[in-house]
DNA sequence: GCCCACGCTAAGCGAGCGCTCACTTTCGGC
DNA sequence: GCCGAAAGTGAGCGCTCGCTTAGCGTGGGC
């Protein structure tokens, strides 16, 4: 790989941004915990013990158990939100761009299932201040992937009669990977990713 | 309406088959509470409150927390199976079945909306043996939505690749519906049933 | 060589959890 | 009018939860 950052597939290394190196591993197992078993049914004696540390040792580094939380699904969403930004910004047809945002945000939810998990799941666990800062990032993956459906509506590439509710549906199938995804079931994430890249292309009369 | 069990609307009064009353209660303050805040992160307390009982009135008619959340997830997936089964069974082309199957299929999840989420997102706080049960009932139900479209491939009527991989896309669309439908929202649960079946008729290559 | 800031642990606090128990109330059968 | 069964309550048990506190080991600065 060219730089610590970036894996052989040229994907950013998550959680390379939690410092120090105990914080991030606290983080890590958080993530896990909360993916298998759910927020409130992870206990921080759990989340410690996977990190190898002592129950006490999570309060060094974060405030409570929602903290973590809260942080995982800050990182998480502003990734899912870059994933689809880069997406919408590159160059091409709004097909082009629609099922590129597709085939990369399933990957996303497919290869990151755990973390996809918790931000997409666990929303309801935050408290008022940390829920609003994270429904505002949806809303903003919301409008990146409305904007692409209205570019191609626009250009007379889709036939979409309702924009809003196709968006709303192209999001769905794409949140519910993380639901059923499994790393033992037969379909890798690069071919769900691009089966439902195609299912978009058909639900916006592209094809 | 015609009899005790039906509303206006034709459809079985839900819970009906639970008795006595205070047991009914019960499993429709669980409902709730299930639904708006997790199983794990609700109470004994808050379920018995909720029905204006005391916390021990519980344990007369459940014998656990968790058998009150494996009657509410057997009941609901019964129903959920029942409905796909009927608009599987119809007369009519494919195409006719499939827009049934989704359309009645997402009301279901968008109008009863609590019991869906429960019904959906709390799988994982059953033990094994309830867990398999219910697995077991979402086999059948990814089934019912199998044959219907082969049914359409076999006839001529759908275009599709990958019958298996189309059939989880169209599930995922109508169950994701449980996770972000409010009855606050723009859309009735009759629209975005409507608009779910034209999109999955696209999917299939049905128009 | 001393020191102290930092990272961490062992022990445990108060609270709230699922669930139980001793008891009361209600009510149909005779 | 009495009786046993069924249904419900108030009190509380044993436990585990999120989180705190007092103190220990260690390594860089001087």
């Amino acid at each position: 790989m060219s730089t610590a950052q970036e894996t052989a597939g040229g994907e950013v290394e998550p959680w390379e941004e939690v410092t120090p190196d105990a914080a991030r591993r606290l983080l890590i197992a958080a993530v896990e915990a909360f993916a298998e078993r759910g927020y409130h049914a992870t206990t921080t004696r759990d989340i410690a013990g996977r990190a190898g540390m002592s129950p006490a040792a999570l309060y060094i580094h974060y405030k409570t158990k929602e903290e973590l939380l809260h942080r995982i699904s800050r990182i998480g969403h502003d990734r899912a939100l870059d994933i689809l930004r880069t997406a919408a910004r590159r160059e091409g047809s709004a097909a082009e761009r629609l099922a590129d945002a597709v085939s990369s945000f399933v990957r996303w939810h497919a290869g990151r299932r755990t973390t996809a998990r918790v931000v997409q799941y666990e929303l309801d666990a935050l408290g008022p201040e940390a829920r609003a800062e994270i429904v505002a990032l949806r809303r903003q993956v919301d409008a990146e992937v409305r904007g692409i459906i209205e570019d191609g509506v626009a250009s007379g590439e889709f036939d979409v009669p309702d924009v809003h509710g196709t968006t709303l549906a192209v999001l769905s199938l794409c949140i519910d990977v993380a639901r059923w995804f499994t790393v033992n079931g037969p379909r890798t994430p690069e071919e769900v990713g691009a089966l439902y890249a195609d299912l978009v292309l058909r639900m916006v009369g592209a094809e």
